[in-house]
DNA sequence: TTGAATTATGTTATTACATAACGGGAGTAG
DNA sequence: CTACTCCCGTTATGTAATAACATAATTCAA
């Protein structure tokens, strides 16, 4: 966490531990297979990476950790986070420019964000779209995706 | 509209004409007078570049197009884009990185747009914000600011 | 009216974010 | 085996945004 518009500290965490990832990973993998795509090594590495940071992350942090000894390329990264996103794997958050897991396991939802601008976390919250959807019926605009991204404080950083 | 995703035209044009736009600079700078901030003319005409296009424009398209004879420097054009996003005169496109004049002209409006994929066009709806923040509530998370964007097809574009 | 403080601009350079294009390799269906 | 498709590695480039610092304009109080 290396954010900070604040002096308190932000160890309100609630990383994933190695076997909570390994078993992400795991479904995921079954999810592919379910589709019929392919769930490759690049693809797993971002996604562990990902799942393994707190929060929403940076594309260029991901290439940084993708070796062990050095960085990856872009073109990788970013394909991997388009097949994933596709997947419904992980979301991108627009306000950001950032990555982070999906992680609502239910069906169909409306993936919306409230981001902590102080340290850094996103919380994923299922929506329903009323709303906006009324307003684009009111201007028989067909809808395909909405984005619903919410910037403030979090409870622990209150 | 260099857009087209599509093969008709997009001549559903609503953009103002130059009276329109005269109009439109002259409620700027009576709002930015009642304000205390000043109106100066790399601002101006940044408004001005955004007023005359039809729909969310680009950063480095106003860059280029800031001087008749050749382009601006990127600093001129984003710190006027941030003084006029902060007087509520323009609104950023997340999803899109373009900004787009402000057409609510009523008081408190929670920006939310209906982006068209097709021809490119943006419209601003008034929303109420119900949905997020109850979510927000219930999460004890304090909303800042809230970005609202759908993209689809516009009634022309169907 | 002068001069300090503030605010805005000009300028150079750099950083951050993302994709185009192409050649090659691995999986797969006939 | 062969043709086909999908994916990957690589190089290069394109696009978006800001850091840092010097200069100019405005404000306001002494
Ligand atoms: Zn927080
Ligand atoms: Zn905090
Ligand atoms: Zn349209
Ligand atoms: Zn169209």
């Amino acid at each position: 966490m290396t954010h900070a518009a604040c002096d308190h500290d932000h160890h309100h965490d609630h990383a994933l531990d190695s076997n909570g990832i390994e078993a992400r990973l795991a479904e995921a993998q079954a999810l592919c297979l379910a589709a019929g795509e392919r769930m490759t090594a690049p693809r797993l590495r971002t996604l562990e990476l990902v799942l393994a940071h707190n929060g929403p992350i940076k594309a260029y942090d991901l290439i940084d950790r993708f070796h062990p000894e050095g960085a990856a390329k872009p073109p990788t990264v970013y394909r991997s986070l388009s097949f994933l996103e596709q997947m419904g794997l992980i979301h991108r958050i627009e306000s950001l420019n950032a990555f982070v897991a999906c992680h609502d396991h239910t069906e169909s939802h409306s993936a919306a964000f409230l981001l902590c601008e102080c340290c850094g976390k996103s919380e994923e919250v299922a929506l329903n779209l009323s709303g906006i959807t009324q307003k684009a019926l009111e201007s028989d605009f067909k809808v395909e995706r909405v984005t619903i991204e919410a910037k403030g404080r979090c409870k622990a950083c209150r």
